[in-house]
RNA sequence: GGGGGCGUGGUGUAGUGGUCAAACAUGCGGCCCUGUCAAGGCCGAGACCGCGGGUUCAACUCCCGUCGCUCCCGCCA
């Protein structure tokens, strides 16, 4: 017999049926036991007399909640039913996996344990159905921004994760052993996607796991995490990148609104917007401008540079002025860029580069690179790096690399921000930190 | 790495020097209940109050250390 949804019941009224889910609720009376059967669309209850059926009502008698069930049983309309007005007259039952009870927590509880002891029981966590829309949510925002992407010609990399030597900073590099050598986790493709340009694919992308060795104990840091990073060919400048990403964004947006909507309001309460294009801009100049009309005080050592209290302050200060939640900060000072940021010819102490910040969260980074080989080499010295580790790299640029550009973007993230999540713990499968490396 | 906060039955909380051999809710077990539906009623089990040391006649409560969690800062996506 083919397995019917909750959410089709309503369609086989006086049929018999199979369905498959967790008993969420028993509810053992004397003569009637009722059953509410999960599944991943929907609730629904399940009625057994227990004189029709004796030897079947002392088997459930012995459920644990959350068991995984197999239901056989015929749909009858029943308006006393507060249920959707149905229930489902039991017939047979076969318990596919017993739950042990008590549960560690009661994931429908109304009260919820502490994060971090929920994420030591992820898999119960996630049987909620909120949690699972957030991944139905990443599904479809991945899927408008491969659309996306494959629309305008663009190529999926998968760029390695172990690398031989540290490439842009030694200080957030896993370590690992590596036969009898030492390797490093990527903490990014970025050269790697650079290496795409000089090899003429023009246009690259990659969703691939990157590794920070930062101890940081935030609510938006990880050690590993999904990053999101794209590089382009032939641009005139960082603005090119800028254009492209963000209607890229509000493409894959728009792709989550269509098919979530409803349920992002009822399920996590938020309204999403698609942000109107384009987004708005500032210089990292007139951030300071507008923070000293805030009266944000940044601390005297983040010299042209923001702190998260800036990033805040400048989120709200857009969503006021032009009711959208991103904003790119341009032309950042060199002195808090990378060596591979192109600078602008006319003030070499700016960068053409520019972080996007999604109500005030920092949640891209991107530039125009610099391809120019003598030009880059001049700013790796400068920057205090010694060539010979970052020859291969700086190869890419000795053979004809076009102008180009790109920007990595943290997926979890950007989720945070979609959805209003408060913690990117809530945002990502599984969690790794400093002191999480389980389950 | 720096700073703040927290750490009490399975879970969420209350209790902040003696009245606590620790309370409430939920969950769990048992019994009762002609259809329940956030079901309800009764009974029961379950915590040496994170760990170690100290102060005190007396510590869950104060102090020191330690571990864990959490938030903020640094770092970044």
């Amino acid at each position: 017999m083919e397995r019917t949804l909750i959410k089709d019941l309503m369609g086989k009224i006086g049929q018999q049926v199979k369905i498959q889910g967790w008993l969420q609720i028993l509810r053992d009376q004397k003569s009637m036991q009722f059953l509410v059967l999960r599944d991943r669309t929907g609730l629904v209850q399940i009625t057994l007399w227990k004189k029709g059926n004796p030897e079947l009502a002392e088997k459930i008698s012995t459920l644990g909640v959350e068991s995984a069930l197999t239901v056989f049983g015929k749909v009858v309309e029943n308006e006393v039913v507060k249920l959707g007005g149905i229930e489902i007259q039991l017939e047979n039952l076969k318990v596919e996996g017993n739950a042990e009870a008590p549960l560690p927590f009661e994931p429908f509880g109304e009260t919820l344990p502490d994060q971090d002891y929920r994420l030591d029981w992820r898999y119960l966590d996630l049987r909620r159905q909120r949690n699972r829309l957030i991944f139905e949510v990443q599904t479809t925002l991945e899927e408008g921004m491969r659309e996306y992407w494959i629309q305008h010609n663009f190529i999926e990399m998968h760029s390695p994760k172990t690398m031989g030597t540290p490439s842009e900073s030694g200080a957030e590099l896993f370590e690992i052993k590596y036969f009898d050598r030492t390797a490093y986790l990527a903490q990014s493709p970025q050269f790697y996607k650079q290496m795409a340009m000089a090899a003429g694919y023009e246009n690259v992308f990659e969703i691939g796991p990157v590794f920070r060795a930062d101890p940081s104990f935030t609510s938006r840091h990880m050690t590993e995490f999904t990053g999101v990073d794209m590089e382009m060919s032939w641009i005139d400048d960082h603005d090119d990148v800028m254009k492209f990403m963000e209607n890229w964004l509000a493409f894959s947006f728009q792709a989550v609104k269509d098919k979530h909507n409803e349920e992002i309001k009822t399920l996590l309460g938020t309204e999403m917007s698609v942000p109107s294009v384009p987004f708005p801009r500032m210089t990292m100049a007139e951030a300071y401008q507008v923070l000293k009309s805030m009266d944000y005080k940044l601390p005297p050592e983040k010299k042209g540079d923001l702190d998260p209290g800036a990033e805040r302050a400048l989120g709200n200060y857009i969503k006021e002025k032009y009711d959208n939640d991103f904003v790119f900060v341009t032309d950042w000072p060199a002195t808090v860029r990378p060596f591979y940021h192109m600078r602008h010819e006319d003030n070499p102490t700016l960068t053409k580069s520019f972080d996007l910040l999604g109500k005030g969260l920092e949640v891209t980074t991107g530039a125009q690179r610099e391809h120019r080989y003598d030009v880059l080499a001049a700013q790796a010295l400068e920057k205090g790096l010694t060539l010979p580790p970052i020859q291969n790299y700086l190869n890419y640029f000795r053979y004809g690399c076009p102008p180009h550009g790109g920007f990595g973007l943290g997926l979890s993230r950007l989720l945070m921000v979609l959805l209003d999540l408060p913690n990117i713990r809530e945002a990502v499968y599984l969690f790794r930190g400093p002191n999480r490396l389980e389950p």
